[in-house]
DNA sequence: TTATATGCATAATTCACTTATGTATTAATC
DNA sequence: GATTAATACATAAGTGAATTATGCATATAA
């Protein structure tokens, strides 16, 4: 497990690049993915992923879909349009800021 | 300048690496070189500097030194041997984490 | 002389996160 | 058949590293 620290900031952009790159999802199937992604080494707690779902929600990002299977239910999540164009940015934003992060610390970052 | 939200988390560990290539520094000087390294791209506000600096202190990880420049104090921090030692922790952990993170954001960091 | 740069410091606030808690269904294990 | 683990959502309280704002003081440039 990495240190929570780094992770601050990232979540939204974990989340939408997500969604992007494997389509309509719910919550728990996300975490799941996250951490398959990550071979265990993020590992999404509920109190931050719902939330931040909701929170992408109310900005018009990301638009849902209730499922009831059998008696349990299922929130779907996608991107809106204004979610997809938003992915590239923050996804680019993150490696310029990788990159920048790499030359302060010196460090090769293959 | 780059979101600040990614940045969290991430000033120790570049505290400590600047420190580790550059030796004995005062705080301005820091930010001046994190700024240059950065291409003006992080921009280390005080208000987080100091404190941070003073628990690194406070933890034994860095030493002081002040010196009186004419009329205008410096203060020089520098690391101690456990400081040394944690770098290197520190800097592994976080290209650990780039690479997690390129895993799940599906993108190169060349 | 007035703004900008240098140099340190701390207090108040913000906000994304962790931790804790709650509810409920389904599957596995013993 | 009972208990645990996994599935599935949600929110409230608390934390803590940051931002923002403020304060003090000297040195330099316009």
């Amino acid at each position: 497990m990495h240190s929570p620290e780094l992770l601050k900031g990232t979540l939204q952009t974990i989340l939408l690049k997500v969604l992007k790159d494997h389509g309509k999802m719910y919550g728990y199937e996300i975490t799941q993915r996250v951490k398959e992604l990550s071979d265990g080494r993020i590992l999404l707690t509920e109190g931050a992923l719902y939330p931040s779902l909701h929170k992408l929600e109310a900005e018009g990002l990301l638009k849902t879909e209730t499922v009831m299977m059998g008696k349990r239910v299922r929130k779907y999540y996608s991107l809106t349009i204004e979610g997809k164009s938003l992915v590239k940015e923050r996804v680019s934003e993150f490696v310029d800021f990788i990159r920048t992060m790499g030359n302060v610390l010196q460090v090769e970052l293959s």
